[in-house]
DNA sequence: GGGAAAATATGATAAAAGTCATGTTCATAA
DNA sequence: TTATGAACATGACTTTTATCATATTTTCCC
């Protein structure tokens, strides 16, 4: 077996960093790989997960259904994010959907063998608590930035995040959004998106091709997130 | 000593339910009582905590500033919840500033009596990972409210939210908010808040006397949440 | 109670964002 | 390759929300 959680470098970028190798072997043994070609659901939003999923390589974004039917996107989640914990902690159904953005390959970890390590090894526990406390302060941060800032403001923003993600030969941004996507993420109409994109392009802070994007002025996205009083 | 944690039906509200016997007399011997007045903080953004918050009674509102100085009120608490968690767990300074809306008696219980009980008690840790998942899965509705409803939309929302904390003999809710401090929740102009509620006054669905503020029709306010696509 | 400061209220106007219509480009499968 | 549907784009218009100005009311301190 290539595939041993004890050489799994992702575990690196999360809790699973605390588990000893005993735990590591166990985990390995209970674990299944799974690979999500783009545009397919790793699960959906009211499902039972009975797992967490730790993503190994790709990106997928997690999105909420609002009651108008509209969907919101609330995280983007790449190598060595663990999906599905919170469901898998309070034993209620998903309340996310995750679908993947660029082919994904993760294991599923059974909640059984997570729990055992998490009654059995209080590092772990507190890893996995810090973890949350983190996403928790994270979560803080988008309210604030969606209550507080302009769509154009919250679009530039989204840009400059997602060139973390890293770009392609051509410096286009890896991770490929549709507008609706980005529309999505930013809480706005997708019309709206697309004509603040448009303004962005006219004032040379992006260019595009197809749907294909590249940033070519990060300072001045960041003067747009500083703007006005 | 009156106040003792193993007497306290608050701790029935969180994570603390699954202490032992022990453990609560240990915290009981660490913690110290406060209170609060109205209007006055608990703990402000950027300070460092060295132990958490316990509710005994009273609200107070967690806010948030943002770069272009206007606060972000993020959460109301009230009785049984536990402020500060995160920070002691990340062992960073607290990302909320926390202001008492009501007069507020607050048990404060360092951080090294928690951790002790973190690393010795998995039950107390799994409750804490729970409430936790739970906080991250409001969080998200929270976004959700944010980037999909109008003002409008918020507003009547929050109102309805407020009544869950009780109303005075005269129906008015007994969390009495400044307007700013709705317009800080629903993220809006103070103006536009106070506009809304004029019309909401109009519509007879609320009444107002000063800043005091009674709901009339809360079916009313749960039609404006449905309004539209 | 009187008076100053803060909070509340409202009007006028501007800016931001949504909606609807329509056209264009792109991706993909027949 | 071309047809076809989806995604992207833009114009015209409306609605929502912010901003600035200015009253009015409330609070609360002397």
């Amino acid at each position: 077996m290539a595939d041993r959680c004890e050489h799994c470098i992702v575990r690196q970028f999360n809790a699973m960093r605390a588990m000893t190798k005993e735990e590591l072997k166990r985990i390995s043994d209970a674990k299944q790989v799974k690979f999500i070609d783009k545009g397919n659901p790793l699960f959906k939003e009211g499902e039972r997960l009975g797992g967490v999923y730790c993503m190994r390589s790709g990106v997928s974004k997690l999105s909420k259904l609002s009651v108008n039917g509209k969907d919101q996107i609330v995280k983007i989640a790449s190598k060595g994010e663990v999906l599905g914990q919170r469901s898998i902690l309070n034993k209620e159904p998903s309340g996310l959907s995750a679908v993947a953005v660029k082919d994904v390959e993760v294991c599923f970890i059974p909640s059984d063998a997570i729990d055992s390590v998490i009654n059995h090894n209080p590092d772990f526990a507190v890893e996995l608590l810090r973890h949350m406390a983190h996403e928790l302060n994270e979560a803080d941060d988008v309210i604030l930035n969606m209550s507080q800032y302009s769509v154009k403001q919250r679009l530039a923003r989204i840009l400059l995040f997602l060139q973390q993600f890293g770009t392609d030969e051509n410096g286009f941004l890896s991770v490929m959004l549709s507008r609706d996507d980005l529309a999505s993420m930013a809480g706005t109409a997708t019309e709206s998106a697309i004509r603040l994109l448009s303004e962005f392009k006219k004032n040379e802070l992006i260019h595009t091709s197809g749907r294909k994007i590249s940033v070519l002025d990060p300072k001045g996205l960041q003067r747009i997130l500083h703007q006005q009083g």
